[in-house]
Parts: C-alpha cells; structure tokens; sequence
DNA sequence: AGCGTGTTTTTTATCTGCAATCGCCGCTGA
DNA sequence: TCAGCGGCGATTGCAGATAAAAAACACGCT
C-alpha cells in the first residue's frame, strides 16, 4: 500500500529570486517524481513537503495541482496526491501516441530541419556511438533524451515537441530503466542512423516511417524485458 | 489592448456537494472561456472571479493554474492571467498534431471498434446528415464535437482522447466559428462518411488517412477563411 | 503639451488559520 | 476471535489576512 514519502534529499528548494514560487516547486517536484525519489504510488504529504522547501502549503498546492494535468500524479479527493502508477495497457498506450506524434515529427522534421541543425543532429549521434562504444550505458540514456529533444526541436511545432516530453514523462513512470544491455543500444542507434538518412535526404516519407518505427521497437523491447522477468 | 472583463451571466456556480470546488471552478471557467464569454487576450481578474463565484482567491488560483498546463490561459508573473492568444502560427501547428492523433486514432478504430460503436457512428453520422438538410448549422457543429469525441472513444486509448480533445479546445481560442457555410458541411460529411466506411470494413490504412485528412482539410478550409477577410 | 517621478490604488503572491474529512485504533458485544 | 462502531489524531479543503508588485494617477518641471 502506498505509504507516505519523504525524500531524503532534503533540500529547502532554491531559485532565481525573480521566478515565481510556485513555478519553482513545480518543476523540484517533476524531477522529484521523474528521478524516482518518490516512488511511483507514494504519497505526496502537503504539510511534510511545503516544510521541507521552507514554503507555505497553498503553494506546494498549486504547484501540484499542474502536475496533476500533466499526468505525473493523481489527487484523490480529502486523501491526497499520490504519484500516478502507469498500468501496462496505459504504458502501451502512450507509446502508441508517442508515436504517432513521431511520425508527424518525422514528416516535418525532413522538410524544415536546417543544414545547421542536421549538423547537430549528427555529431549528437557520432557522440552517441562513443558512448556505446564505450558501453557507458547511462551515459547513452542522458544522450539519448537530447537526441530525442533536439529531433523534436527541429518540427519547428512547439507544442508537437512539449507534448512529446509530456509523454515522455509519464512513461519513466512505468517501471524504472527498461532499456538496457548494448544489444537494445546497438538497434536504438540503427533507428537513430535512419532517421538522420531521412532527415539528411529531407525525405519526409522516410523520416516519418524510421521515427515512428523507432518508438513501436522501444514498446515491442518494452514488452519483450516485461516478458522476460514477468513480475518482480 | 487586454482589459479585466467580467462575464455578463454571473452565476455564484453550482456543483454536486461531493465535487470538489476547485475542480467545477475549473470546468467552469474553462466552459467560460471556450464559449468565448471570456475574449482572447482577456484578463481574469481573481478578486472579481473569486466573488462571482461567492469562493476564495486561493480556490480560484488553485482552479485556474491547471487551465494554464491545458494551454487555455497564460500566466504572466506578477501581472495576472489572461486567456490565451493563438497565433496563426499555432493553429497550424495544433492542426498538424491534432491530424497525427488522428492518423494514429484512425489505425487504432479500425482495429478496435465493436459492431455496437459503428452501429452508434453510422446512427450519429445519419443524424448530423439530417441537420445539415435542415441546413441547421449550429445543430450540425454541436453533433459534429459529439461525433468526434465518440470516434476518439473507440480508439480505446484514453490519452488519445484526451491529448485531442485538450487540442481542439485550444483551437477554439483562435478566431471564433471558422465552420460556416453549407458548402463546407457537406465536404465534411463526405469526410465523415469515408472514415466510416473504413471503420466498417476494418481497414486500419483507409481509415488513418481518411481521418488525417479530414482535419488537414479543415485546415486548409481555415486559411481559405482567412485569406478570404485577412484581416478583421 | 510632453515627460519624468513620487504617491496612491489595485491586483497578485504568499502565508497562516480554522473547519471538514479521512483513516486508524481500540473498545464492545456477539 | 472478530465484525461493527465511536473517538481521536493526522491531513486535506478552503477561507481570509498580510506582503509585495504593478498599474494608475497626479503633480511639477521643461
């Protein structure tokens, strides 16, 4: 059963003096729940979290309520805000409207990416290669959420790549690290090889179908790990 | 220039007693501004708010920062919050994610859709073909939301649904009613009839592309629109 | 008149407090 | 022993008060 939790890096919080309280919180709390401090099912207690940023509950509270919209936790009504558990059919789900959302990057990606911005994406990925190389595998992660966020950047639709980070988000919620051993990471920079092949040739068609192919194989790999060590 | 505007029909909100407050505050202002009784560009004032309402300035607050994740207002710090302005630039953009949800809906329905929802969508379908002879316009529109949020429901992936609605909400702030003349009904209805057809016969590929495309005609019916009155 | 500046007023940002609700725990009686 | 039921502490919901910021205003100067 979830259980209250309080984080054990407890740190009053800090910020530009000119960023809104709120905002501040906000944001300490999302990298909180992202990062797995708090466990995906805990409890968030008002009165222990607003003590532990040195801030009033009113707002924590309002910090919260955004987060609830952005599907990183759930309210329930006088019981309070617990981080959302993300069940396997909805994990499916948000991979199918990743993708989705891929594919439309794809296409606009190819027809509007700039020489400069191709370039970008290119040394990213010869950087990505190193670290494969290299086998240093979180490495490979943090390089990675670049990659997909500099690709997303190139639509040149704002809200298209905002989207995107939001399901992004939601779905570190389900299971902690899925993607793994250097075999995954060796397909992953395939896919990633592709998709820059589009882009470089402004093929839209191309593009779409390697960025979209790319988010299916992370959910088909999702459901293979899941298959492999079904409960824990 | 943005002035406070304080809606004509101010009614102290109702609710279930259960409901919590600041979620039918949100509804409510949320109805307000889609309805447009609120303008674009349009200031919400919180004390005035909070006393039409017959509610606290912190309950309204609370309400009003998730309308903010939603993209339905903006929050300038110290300033207040104003309804948001869509520019040109972002409705196409909302457009064009808003056809890739529907590509990756239309896939899913094809796929999913029971005998009874098709039974339900030919039914719909036949009705909003009634109100476009009775050449009932906005009859036609309130059917045709109706029409869209069913076809989204049977794609059986919530967030889908929800990542769609949120989008046309937001489209809803640009420039009020573009859907007009009966011309454009009809064009519609052949749309919809086309998705239909490709619902019943299962066909995931006929389908993606009957609906993208019927919201990248809309689209393009809205820069018809425009270029037609540029500006007002 | 136009402009800069100090002052008042309005509005927002944040905090504190009280009331309502929930969950837990121990008691009671079968 | 255990299901039912108050009572009580913990926690949330909501309101109002205070501090801080911005906007509106008014004045005097050029």
């Amino acid at each position: 059963m979830p259980r209250t939790v309080i984080a054990d890096n407890a740190a009053p919080l800090e910020r530009a003096p000119t960023e809104p309280l709120v905002e501040a919180i906000g944001q300490r709390v999302e990298r909180m729940i992202i990062n797995g401090e708090i466990p995906a099912g805990g409890k968030l207690n008002e009165y222990a979290l607003a003590q532990q940023f040195q801030v009033s509950r009113t707002a924590l509270r309002e910090a919260v309520r955004t987060l609830e919209r952005s599907g990183l936790v759930t309210i329930l009504p006088n019981r309070g805000v617990f981080v959302r558990r993300v069940s396997l059919k909805e994990a499916l789900d948000l991979f199918d409207v990743r993708a989705g959302l891929a594919r439309t990057a794809g296409r606009l990606i190819a027809a509007r990416a700039t020489d400069a911005q191709i370039a970008d994406l290119t040394s990213l990925h010869a950087t990505m290669i190193a670290a494969w190389e290299a086998r240093d595998v979180s490495r490979y992660y943090a390089l990675n959420q670049t990659f997909h966020s500099l690709l997303m950047a190139c639509s040149g639709n704002e809200r298209l790549a905002s989207l995107y980070e939001m399901l992004s988000n939601e779905l570190h919620l389900f299971r902690r690290r899925n993607l793994g051993n250097s075999a995954q990471l060796e397909v992953s920079i395939q896919d990633h090889a592709k998709i820059l092949d589009g882009i470089t040739a402004h093929d839209p068609g191309k593009t779409e179908r390697a960025f979209e192919r790319h988010i299916l194989m992370g959910k088909q790999r999702m459901l293979d790990t899941l298959s492999a060590q079904p409960e824990e």
